[in-house]
DNA sequence: AGCACGATGCTCT
DNA sequence: GAGCATCGTGCTT
């Protein structure tokens, strides 16, 4: 039996959807195996307004995704060689995703491990190749576990263990939208440096 | 621990 | 042709 959050929970403000999605659980299947990580670090990305938004010059071939139904995985190709996993949110018709930056992997550690050659998923092109998740994927439904790919949610956390900041690799994206507060992660769970993150 | 850089190919102008 | 929601390596401090 699988526990998919709910479309509902996707069709949610992209910022309330992507605090939220902090500490749910990300599951694949991959070669019949159960693989899955805590998510730990998120950004949003709304709408044709955001100039840091794939969807800023209009609905095009790659970001048709985002113009879809919540609930959907949006993936893209960047630098030549990554792959980042982004779930749809809002209503249809309004181009908007979360991106999912980092795992903590909790379940088939040991495939996961050895996928990664034992280099961390902390990363948004890391855990895509963490968990075999490329342009396949793009468009599938993570509210149907028949997609092999979805997302369970995960325990509650505090508010004083959620950190936010400016989104990363933004560097020629214009003010505002460069500096606004859209990034979110867990405090305390990894070891990693904060950046600019603050409470 | 931190920074600079090269890899590598798709998308949109 | 430019730019890219990145990563890993190698060199410097």
């Amino acid at each position: 039996m699988v526990n998919t959050l709910p479309r509902y929970f996707y069709a949610q403000p992209t910022l309330t959807a992507a605090r939220e999605l902090l500490g749910a659980r990300l599951v694949r299947m991959l070669d019949g195996q159960r693989l899955a990580g805590l998510i730990t670090e998120t950004e949003a990305y709304i709408g044709e307004e955001d100039l840091g938004c794939h969807a800023k010059s209009g609905k095009t071939k790659r970001n048709a995704v985002m113009y879809g139904p919540p609930g959907r995985a949006y993936v893209y190709f960047t630098y030549g060689m990554h792959w980042c996993l982004n779930a749809v949110t809002e209503q249809e018709g309004f181009p908007a995703a979360v991106l999912i930056r980092a795992i903590q992997p909790v379940e088939g550690v040991e495939v996961i491990a050895a996928r990664r050659q034992g280099r961390d998923t902390l990363g948004p092109a890391k855990l895509t190749q963490a968990l075999g998740i490329s342009g396949a994927q793009n468009g599938l439904d993570l509210c149907d576990p028949a997609s092999g790919l979805w997302i369970e949610a995960g325990e509650p956390l505090l508010e004083q263990n959620v950190l936010h900041g400016p989104r990363v690799g933004l560097g020629n994206v214009p003010e505002p939208w460069k500096s606004m507060p859209w990034r979110f992660r867990v405090a305390g769970l990894v070891p990693k440096p904060e950046g600019n993150l603050r409470k």
